[in-house]
DNA sequence: CATGAATGAGTATTCATTCAT
DNA sequence: CATGAATGAATACTCATTCAT
């Protein structure tokens, strides 16, 4: 190995380090502040970088956020793809749908709260231009028709059902995190039999 | 009617006109780049009025976007709490609920938009700790408490309920109001039959 | 009596009030932060008048400031004057000097503090480029020249007398208002003594 | 030499010009309409840098002016504490503090002039709150202190004494610098014979 | 590729002053 | 003569971005 080889291992991983040091400090500052009040100084105060170095890596903090959201985006996305599209029974598309998104954030918690500081950018969120969320939103969408296509789904407006679902379970995700004496198991079995049998289905609490 | 009064009544005229201004010009931007980004500049730039004149109205952007969120908040939730406290059956309650939520900003689709650009700013948002969302569930888990004590909800986690219907409502509305072809009747509809009878309820497209 | 005549009184002894309230307020102003850091708005803020009233009786806050150090500075001036011509012997002619400026300060301690916050205005004061400082001197050199000429003041430089003495003056009063223990004769005794004989004169401490 | 080296000279250098240049800048418009008065952009336009470029420097104007009198006053007080505690005499005491104060303004008129344009922040000067002004005096105090329990001053009040030597020593300065006929040593001598002798003391103009 | 100083446009806010009423 | 809203210049300060080293 010459000399040549072992300082570009150095600079690779120098590279990678430096990279990393700046989505670490830009995680904590987007979940302190979020996305509109942060500023690229704040992120490289952070860091024991020096400014100029931050466009080595990124053309921007929205670069960035994007490159910290992308990773929870795509993970959650294709577990939620899988299950859906395994699911073989409504119960198991519901149930499944919300036990994995609860589960996701409850073992991230950092990525929730990466989430919640920036309301815009959850995977599946509404109301958002992000695209993440409405990447999510569409998968989604799409899942459900084909599961209708399957009979596994009945029909329905299929945008306001993606909604509804999408909605509530954001909201119920908050409510969970916020709320220590819900785990995940009890807030899929909430809101599965919610949307399995509506409000008044039997024994909510047992 | 002497000199007096005329020129008083021209100074009020205008005192109101200019706030309207501002007012008129800030709905603008808050909705087209949301509260986070908007500066005073970009408030007092669709005016004809000078710079400094924006402090003789008020201290700051969140002033004015308080100003302007405020009567929506106002309005939209002494409605629901009405129609909340008047309901004598679950399904009254909720198709009201959704009814008068929907309405609301049907009929004031600027609103609408304004929230849309600010989602921390809504009546029922779960997600955020802006006054008006916050109270808004707040007063909506003190009906559904109230409701649960006169029977007309059955006994369940309020608080998951809650941020559930609260999810759900602003999913679909956003679902609403960008789809022509579903009006509030139709959103209403599919809402109050969804957490009625669950995703499987009969006859969903009649 | 004419209603003409009444309303013109009535004119005549608003003018006087507000002119005064302006005062009042400017003074206190003054005393509290500065010429230099005031501004019309703090003046006119502490008066029930309206912002555009005080320049119907001012042109400036450095206008109000001179109006106000201008009694200040008339009265003691004269008094210096008066006893400065009066004096028929060296004693006579310092120790009356300096009893005067210290009187004056002591009966009048809000024009102390006005000078106080504003150093270069007092009536005294070597450095300062304010008129009233600058006559204060001027007048106190030609009175030393005259005393000189008539032998009660022995032949010397006028300039670094008059320098000396001031600056001592103000000085000493300095000491004299912080101090509760210093009054207006001690601190005259003090300067007298001091300026008759020398720091080593006779029993500075009887 | 190697480039980083030079590299690193260069921008030293250029840090130190720029440093520098805002200095001088400053200097010359403190003495020119005072600290109060002076804004950063004063400061800044008389330099070639950019408006953003002075913050990388001084937080503040007043951060440019206490480095600009950190210097006189450091260097100044230390050589009064000097003389003051090498004299033995009471006439070597006062003169050599005189000479040493009159000798640094005629060394530095620099100094003086931007002390002149600042009354509050002379390392003598009574009247004021300034970090310099009110260490000099407590220190002259001090050593009065010191010096009366040698022997060398007489007893008396030493905060009365301390003000009357400082107020003189700093009108005494203005005198002289104004006044091209007199240099440091006539003014140390008037000075001197005045304190020692009083306003009769024999033989003032030899 | 890292550095960090320089840049200058941009922002919030205050203020003296004018002038229609 | 009193009012107080409108004006817009002025100020302090921050920031993203560039670029010489």
């Amino acid at each position: 190995m010459d000399q040549q080889t072992v300082s570009q291992s150095r600079r690779e991983i120098n590279r990678v380090n430096n990279r990393d040091a700046i989505l670490r400090a830009a995680r904590e500052v987007f979940t302190e502040i979020g996305l509109g009040a942060t500023t690229v100084r704040d992120i490289i105060r952070r860091t024991d970088l020096a400014s100029g170095t931050f466009y080595n890596y990124f053309q921007s903090k929205d670069e960035v956020f994007e490159a910290l959201t992308n990773s929870v985006g795509v993970v959650l996305r294709a577990s939620l793809r899988q299950v859906r599209n395994e699911a073989t029974t409504l119960e198991d598309f519901v149930q499944n749908s919300f036990h994995t998104y609860f589960s996701y954030y409850a073992d991230n918690p950092q990525d929730y709260h990466l989430m919640r500081a920036n309301p815009n950018a959850d995977t599946l969120s509404t109301r958002l231009s992000a695209v993440q969320g409405q990447a999510g939103l569409n998968e989604m969408r799409e899942d459900i028709e084909a599961a209708m296509a399957n009979n596994i789904v009945p029909e329905t407006d299929t945008g306001l059902l993606t909604a509804a679902l999408g909605g509530a379970a954001i909201s119920i995700l908050d409510e969970m995190m916020e709320n220590d004496s819900i785990d995940r198991d009890e807030a899929t079995r909430f809101a599965t039999q919610l949307f399995m049998t509506g409000i008044a289905g039997k024994q909510r609490k047992p």
